[in-house]
DNA sequence: TTAGGGTTAG
């Protein structure tokens, strides 16, 4: 029994003026003023205690254990009178949930030696203890010494025998243990099929759901996370939907699960449904819930719906801050992230990694640079994902500088050998164009996925590494089980494109369906086209696209308006750049281009006309534009305008080197 | 004194 906060401080104020003494009455203080946190009211009742008995010290004893104070715990154990298998399981099982699993096999090998027999608890603690400890055989000489004091059946024990099992991966021990058990309980049935939903075999986690005899809400609550988590969302849909038609109360667990797989589906009516639910009920203050609320509404791009549910929150803690500002970063909202970011009372590196997600998703790459750079100063820890941002940002700026020092920081904290930051990197150094460095940490990777692959793939072909491109995409056919993906294959032909090799390009293009089972796509069909074009092979090129099922990408057009202006074919290239013109996307490119054929083959006058076309229309030409770093300052460069302020100057040297050459 | 489930980024 405990008592409440007020109602505890009145009592022993009563005590105190009664002057008496009731032993009980005096435990039950203890354990409410621990309850309630209270460790130094605690401490004083037991300390002015004029008795005590074994209660009183093992009850304050897993107090102290159950906030934290571990010394103090172990001296007030070592001199407990009353020493017992309660006082010496309670004071284990404290250990355990302190994560010092160690000392507490330490003090279970030492309960022998002063003679006391452990019991059934005991044993459920000391088997979580080797679970986080990963010991395997200590895990199952435990269990040996149990089913020698006669615990063989124990449906506790059998219970955390079939947990540590699952938590050393021991599948097949965990099945049979479950098996051969002689009773079994919900807690039994829950844990095995969890042990199903892990493994991602959730047709069996179902039929295990199905086949149970008992139910309660935690197995429910179990049973809909896991698959809420594993990105069965539809499904935890469903079985929300079936628990409350056979009359179960959900509780904070199922509702936030349920909230959780709405978020990813994205079903705003349904989300709706189920806050009206949860106001009814008065759960939405919960932070659970109300966490999941907010994602909800900000997946939903309802903003500001999760604003009204993250302000009715009255107890916010780091993850419930964290939901609002990467749910406006991912809106594109960078202000209000910025500023709820700010007021964040305690940050973790998911805050740093929202806000930084939120600069990289509009494209601010600088911003996202900077708040890196603010998490580094304010002593954060960066995680593997920070890296996947900030190495992504790098690659889009041309800063090779920042990038590498990004690589140094995450060498230091040992993220090199992590797939994901290992791709960033990879793509990062290909996309600044140090394809060596690139190469080198590809080489390095120990597992290679496809993402990987593609990355360095694309970052060959494109930094004009054709061969070795094409040669890396046939390694990975031959030496790995990646099998290849339309994104990989995208960059075959791209390769192929600029190599000049169309025969070959044409044959992986024909192959993509029958021998890789992919559907090409718009971008397919484009690259297919540009390298007909740059061949020259214009009229291929064009039939090619009348016969493409896709209407064609403006970008196909536009590669074979350029084939035009190589090899000078004027009556293709207006038939081409008429089509081009009805796009809106690109209502200047076509005209542009024409006017580049024009130019090429030395026809001024229509040059001129075409020119005064785009000026008449009033568009506005939207050119190519390079960048590059120089001693820190970044210098841009746009095609069709010589804006750049040493333009003079860098055409003057361009034409002094090209009369070198 | 014990065994099963819960919200955020990528």
């Amino acid at each position: 029994m405990y008592l409440d906060s007020r109602k505890s401080l009145e009592i022993d104020q009563m005590l105190k003026e009664f002057d008496g003494f009731n032993l009980v009455v005096h435990n039950c203080l203890i354990n409410s003023y621990l309850e309630w946190g209270n460790v130094s009211e605690a401490r004083k009742v037991f300390d002015e205690m004029p008795e005590r008995n074994a209660v009183s010290w093992t009850s304050f004893v897993s107090g102290l254990l159950k906030h934290g104070n571990v010394d103090e715990a172990m001296s007030y154990f070592g001199r407990n009178p009353f020493s017992d298998v309660f006082s010496w399981t309670a004071t284990i099982n404290g250990l355990v949930q302190n994560r010092l699993s160690f000392e507490a096999m330490r003090l279970y090998k030492k309960m022998a030696v002063y003679g006391i027999m452990p019991n059934d608890v005991t044993f459920t603690c000391i088997l979580r203890a080797c679970g986080e400890l990963g010991d395997f055989e200590l895990g199952k000489s435990v269990m040996g010494s149990s089913i020698k004091v006669g615990f063989e059946d124990n449906l506790s024990i059998s219970n955390s025998l079939v947990t540590f099992f699952l938590r050393l991966g021991e599948i097949d021990f965990a099945r049979r243990t479950f098996d051969q058990m002689k009773e079994k309980n919900v807690i039994s049935w829950t844990a095995i099929l969890d042990m199903y939903v892990e493994m991602g075999d959730l047709e069996e986690a179902h039929r295990i759901f199905e086949e149970m005899p008992e139910r309660n809400e935690v197995s429910w609550s179990a049973i809909i996370a896991r698959f809420s988590q594993s990105g069965n969302v539809e499904e935890a849909v469903k079985l929300f939907q079936q628990m409350v038609k056979d009359r179960f109360k959900p509780n904070v667990s199922c509702y936030s699960s349920v909230i959780s797989a709405l978020a990813s589906l994205e079903a705003l009516p349904g989300g709706r449904t189920i806050h009206a639910r949860v106001l009814k009920i008065g759960m939405e203050r919960n932070v659970f819930v109300g966490t999941s609320l907010v994602d909800l509404y900000c997946k939903c791009k309802s903003t500001k719906d999760g604003r009204v549910v993250f302000d009715s929150i009255p107890e916010k803690n780091v993850v419930c801050w964290n939901s609002i500002v990467s749910g406006y970063s991912l809106n594109g909202q960078l202000g209000e992230a910025k500023e709820l970011f700010n007021r964040i009372p305690k940050r973790n590196n998911i805050s740093w990694n929202s806000l930084i997600a939120g600069y990289l998703g509009i494209e601010n790459f600088s911003n996202a640079l900077e708040v890196f750079d603010g998490m580094i100063l304010s002593g954060e820890q960066p995680n593997k994902s920070t890296f996947s941002s900030v190495l992504r940002a790098c690659a889009s700026l041309p800063s090779l500088e920042k990038g590498k020092y990004a690589h140094a920081k995450a060498l230091k904290l040992g993220f090199q050998h992590d797939i994901f930051v290992g791709t960033a990197l990879v793509d990062m150094y290909a996309k600044s164009g140090s394809v060596e460095s690139s190469k080198t940490i590809f080489n390095r990777m120990a597992t290679k996925n496809e993402v990987v692959w593609t990355a360095m793939i694309q970052g060959l072909a494109e930094n004009g590494f054709a061969e070795e491109s094409l040669s890396l995409f046939e390694e990975m056919e031959h030496a790995s089980s990646v099998a290849p993906n339309g994104l990989i294959l995208l960059s075959v032909l791209f390769a192929c494109s600029h190599c000049g090799l169309v025969d070959r390009g044409l044959k992986y293009f024909n192959s993509m369906e029958k021998v890789y089972g992919i559907m090409p796509n718009e971008r397919h069909y484009t690259c297919v086209v540009d390298m007909l074009a740059r061949s020259g092979r214009l009229r291929e090129a064009e039939k090619f696209i009348t016969d493409m099922p896709y209407e064609p990408e403006a970008n196909a057009l536009a590669a074979l308006l350029n084939g035009c202006k190589i090899y000078g074919d004027e009556i293709l290239a207006e038939r081409i750049a008429e089509k081009l013109t009805g796009r809106a996307e690109t209502k200047t490119g076509g005209y542009v281009l024409l006017s580049n054929v024009y130019a090429s083959g030395g026809k001024w006058g229509d040059v001129l006309s075409t020119r005064n076309m785009i000026n008449q229309k009033g568009m506005k030409r939207s050119g190519g534009c390079s960048r590059i770093e120089v001693r820190n300052e970044e210098h841009l460069f746009y095609s069709q305008d010589e804006t750049h302020s040493q333009s003079k100057e860098i055409y003057w040297v361009l034409q002094l080197i090209n009369s070198e050459i």
